[in-house]
RNA sequence: GCGCCUGUGGCGAAAUUGGUAGACGCGCCAGACUUAGGAUCUGGUGUUUUGCGACGUGUAGGUUCGAGUCCUAUCAGGCGCACCA
């Protein structure tokens, strides 16, 4: 019978469910490893051979930490809310309820069949109302925060209402929306609508009037990180700005502590600053301008404060409050018509062209150090959302700047010695200044003459500050992070509104469960679906939902349409593993100090500026009010590589029905067509299984080389429509989940990106019969001796421990598959079947091979399961050897070896060598000049 | 444009602090056992040469007794950010 892999799989897999061999529960006397993987979204097309990949190896990971004796947490479960789910259901025309159910059964089938020790009863779904209690939980806890830029950390909005009521916006140093200056009396006499409304500048959740990025296509507004090239990530649509109204986080109170906590994680550098890079710091300089004739004053942010005297323009953005403001009359036609025909413009038209387009508003600015009169012109180069919407151009030195002064003929003033702006300015920031005002602006104190960029932005900024004319800043790009979705499958908001003004429902009543509607689509206009729910309206008397129609705004409000977006659910989940059952809070004190953080998360790295920056920022804030005892997630990060596909193509000779093999086709005028990769192995077509895949190939003909169909190949991502799709259940069908766990660590390094080739995985499931054979003869009886082990068994094992000691924990899979391998070759060319040697071989392979290991460990005689083994140690007195080989070297070239006993010295060494017959006859007369010992490797003797 | 990462056989890939390449697996070649084999076992397999040997880690230099590994330049591929002032 041999090794029965189907059989023996399903016999353990059985056995752990009913012996919930991998329940885990808080225990004190053992310490924690928390291993978690991020949880998929169960979409439609299920799962093929790539997802396992990081759910494998935090398998590994996960168990062979349990054999080191750790309590470990790893946990699964499903991001069953959002765009990805809702998208599949509307495309299926089917309720999203019903499909994400089905999709999470295919899901589990899958999964269960991979042998994961995953404990199942602390699944979480982030569509289940158990769980979104809690992200509805914490959203109220944003919106009832504030955070104050002193104590660096988030505070109970309570403690503003008190500083406005006793200082006014003078005492508040927070991050807001925008600087509101109030004095007490003016908050004290406010109305309470009022209040409430001006309390919104500083919410961390808050609702807020901005420029969105709006899909029509998907009927809803996107996050900056779903929206890539101007088109949205998931499905690949044009996004249009709208000024609407949403919710939004703020995200970027937390810019400089994100940044700041990046150098606590170990995370790859690439990652880090992938997301420094999102966060984009930048630390300059905000001026004030006056506007010439008129009492309006204007702020500027620039990083290059050194180039104040090259000012020869100033820009507003488009969208700016300020151009209407500094319009003149003369010019209020043209800048109305260049505003209506930027507002037309998509994002994505914006990148494509790059035209200079602006227009002058009329208005003059005054040069806040020499006075100069400048020009202000509107122009979409300049960004409302970063900075304050307004630049001071400085042609010389900015390249966009630059090519609006060259197409509008303005001024352009070099500041630094030796620069040529005749073709292009001079961007980098380096140089001797040069060309301060002198005589003309004799009242200007500030000189920067011959001094250095650098040092001439300190002295500005210096002078800048000194002066009342502005301030030092640091600007980020991170954005805050909108958070309404006009769709139907995601959290509701615990919000209904009472005089246009939003209330949070009180905490004990949640979770406020997504009602069913009728019509759940997306509308393009942007009208929520939940509009339709009947039974949406709060009872603030009876603190209940109840029937919209009793609305009557005195008792009984309107609740809020908008979903949450996908990022919500999933920004928590880590914390929720750790106490999923929990009804009073998101988590226990109790669960939150004995799991603490997350030590191992495993994922794609596409989820750098979304999922893991919402998570940090998500965290923060649970920190800060006193929910998780860590301030980051996710101490370690992998990221998993992405698995692509390997594609076979079959050559049709146009306008036949015959396919001519891979390298004769260079000779005839042939389509290349994909072909499904199961009926190709080792690129040989199954040529019967071709004519029966589709009805038009049922007559095909073939031309062949030396007998076979030779099939070509491209690497291209895994996809239906490529054909090219491997499902792990055909693997596990065929080879066993062992094998494909082994092979797949086996491919090459889990953090590298790979295409799946299923011709090597004979080579490792060669390796578990062989494996299987050393203690099982062909009748299947145990052939296994109680000898004592010799010497080069040990050390065969003794050098796998160590192998697999050392690999396990740095992620290195593939060479620990390698080293099985090679440990199996040497103790079956040893003839070894002695217990002591390959009991522990079998607790080694546990994490990568549980079922066979399981089944090996109970025919020992063992009636634990392995999983609860002790992992070996190695003596690296089994590791010496008796005598080392040494290359002998002249000037670094290899001449021949010799052997030396293991504890030979280095005299010893050197003198044997010196001795030798070789060496003399290749030295003759030459003088060593020096000789050189490399332990156990290489004796160089330079002349 | 700025930043990060990666370049090793026919293929996936190994290589402690620089220590004298290509472990392991696939594929290929030869042989054995077979009526047969997409089975199993054994041996071989970087290039070149009949052989000794020579040459080989994207390219060109450098440091060193010795470089896949360190330094400089350059090329190619991948990823991130990008009218961010």
């Amino acid at each position: 019978m041999g090794y029965n892999f189907n059989a023996i799989e399903q016999k353990w897999q059985k056995y752990w469910k009913e012996n919930k061999t991998y329940r885990v529960i808080e225990n004190g006397d053992k310490e924690k490893f928390y291993v978690l993987n991020m949880f998929p979204y169960p979409s439609g097309a299920g799962l093929h051979v790539g997802h396992p990949l990081g759910y494998i190896a935090s398998d590994i990971f996960a168990r062979y930490k349990r054999l080191n004796g750790f309590n470990v947490l790893n946990p699964m479960g499903y991001d069953a809310y959002g765009l990805p789910a809702e998208q599949y259901a509307i495309q299926t025309g089917q309720h999203p309820a019903i499909t994400t159910e089905q999709n999470i059964k295919r899901y589990r089938e899958q999964l269960d069949k991979i042998g994961f020790c995953f404990d199942w009863e602390r699944e979480i779904r982030t569509c289940d109302p158990e769980y979104y209690h809690w992200t509805q939980w914490a959203f109220i806890k944003m919106f009832n925060s504030y955070y104050d830029n002193k104590e660096n950390r988030c505070k109970p909005i309570e403690k503003l209402v008190e500083k406005l009521s006793k200082e006014g916006s003078a005492g508040v140093d927070a991050a807001c929306t925008k600087e509101i200056e109030i004095s007490a009396q003016q908050w004290n006499s406010m109305s309470w609508k009022e209040k409430e409304e001006t309390l919104m500048n500083w919410r961390i959740a808050f609702l807020n009037e901005t420029m969105v990025n709006w899909c029509p296509k998907l009927g809803t507004v996107l996050a900056n990180d779903e929206v890539v090239d101007g088109v949205s990530e998931r499905g690949g649509y044009p996004v249009v700005q709208k000024k609407m109204k949403q919710w939004c986080l703020r995200v970027s109170a937390y810019a400089q502590r994100m940044l700041d906590g990046l150098d606590k994680i170990d995370w790859t550098e690439s990652l880090k600053e992938t997301q420094r890079n999102w966060i984009g710091r930048s630390e300059g300089t905000e001026m004030q301008f006056h506007v010439k004739e008129s009492d309006t004053v204007f702020t500027i942010f620039t990083t290059r404060a050194d180039t104040i005297f090259g000012v020869t323009f100033m820009v507003l953005a488009p969208e700016s409050e300020l151009v209407a403001k500094l319009t003149t009359e003369a010019q209020k036609n043209a800048v109305e018509e260049y505003i209506d025909r930027t507002k037309k413009r998509t994002e994505r038209e914006r990148i494509i062209d790059r035209n200079v387009t602006g227009v002058f508003t009329g208005s003059y600015a005054i040069n806040p150090i020499t006075g100069e009169e400048i020009p202000v012109w509107v122009s979409d180069y300049v960004l409302s959302g970063y900075g304050t919407g307004a630049i001071m151009a400085v042609p010389a030195h900015d390249s966009r700047d630059y090519a609006f002064a060259k197409h509008f003929g303005i001024e352009i003033r070099p500041l630094i010695e030796g620069c040529d702006v005749s073709e292009e300015s001079f961007d980098a920031k380096e140089g001797i200044m040069k060309n301060s005002p002198t005589a003309t602006f004799s009242a200007c104190k500030l000189k920067l003459n011959g001094l250095t960029v650098k040092e001439a932005i300190a002295a500005t900024k210096k002078y800048v500050t000194e002066n009342n004319l502005g301030r030092v800043k640091v600007n980020y790009r991170l954005r805050d992070a909108i958070f309404s979705r006009q769709r139907y499958w995601g959290e509701p908001f615990p919000i209904y509104y009472k005089e246009g003004i939003p209330c949070p429902v009180p905490e004990e009543c949640l979770p406020i469960e997504l009602p069913d509607v009728e019509k759940f689509l997306p509308t393009e206009s942007g009208e929520p679906p939940l509009g339709h729910a009947k039974i949406w309206a709060w009872d603030s008397v009876n603190n209940t939902i109840c029937d919209k129609e009793k609305i009557d705004n005195k008792t009984i409000f309107p609740l809020e349409l908008n979903t949450m977006p996908g990022f919500a659910g999933s920004s928590a989940y880590y914390l929720r593993y750790m106490d999923p059952r929990n009804h009073t809070a998101i988590v226990s004190e109790k669960a939150d100090n004995y799991w603490q953080n997350v030590d191992l998360y495993v994922g794609g790295t596409e989820h750098a500026t979304g999922h893991l920056i919402y998570s940090r920022f998500w965290n923060m804030f649970l920190h800060d009010i006193g929910v998780s005892v860590k301030e980051e997630p996710f101490q370690k990060l992998v990221n998993q590589g992405m698995i692509q596909g390997r594609s076979n193509f079959v050559y049709r000779i146009k306008d036949t029905n015959t396919f001519v093999s891979y390298n004769l086709a260079k000779d005839y005028d042939v389509t290349p067509l994909h072909v499904d990769v199961n009926i190709v192995s080792n690129d040989i077509l199954d040529i019967e299984a071709f004519r029966s895949w589709r009805p038009e190939y049922a007559n095909a003909e073939f031309i062949l080389e030396n007998e076979k169909y030779v099939c070509g190949w491209a690497i291209e991502k895994m996809s239906k429509s490529m054909f090219n799709v491997v499902n792990p259940d055909t693997i596990v069908e065929k080879y066993g989940a062992d094998t494909l766990r082994l092979y797949e660590m086996f491919l090459g390094p889990v953090e590298q990106s790979k295409p799946w080739d299923t011709n090597g995985i004979d080579g490792c499931h060669r390796f578990l019969r062989k494996l299987w054979n050393m203690f099982f003869d062909k009748d299947d009886n145990l052939c296994i001796s109680n000898n004592e082990p010799t010497k080069e068994e040990l050390k065969s094992i003794h050098k796998l421990i160590k192998k697999t000691t050392e690999d396990i924990p740095s992620f290195s899979y593939n060479t620990t598959v390698s080293a099985f391998m090679i440990c199996v070759n040497e103790l079956s060319s040893l003839k070894c079947n002695k217990r002591a040697i390959l009991e522990q071989f079998i607790i080694l392979l546990t994490p990568f091979a549980p079922h066979i290991c399981e089944e090996i460990w109970e025919a020992l005689g063992h009636n634990t399961t392995v999983c609860d083994a002790k992992w070996p140690m190695y003596n690296e007195e089994y590791l010496k050897e008796d005598t080392i080989t040494y290359t002998i070297s002249f000037n670094g070239k290899a001449r021949f070896t010799m052997n030396f006993a293991a504890d030979a010295g280095k005299e010893e060494i050197e003198s044997s060598v010196l001795a030798n017959e070789n060496t003399k006859k290749y030295l003759e007369d030459k003088p060593v000049k020096k000789m050189i010992v490399v332990p156990k490797k290489i004796v160089n003797i330079v002349f």
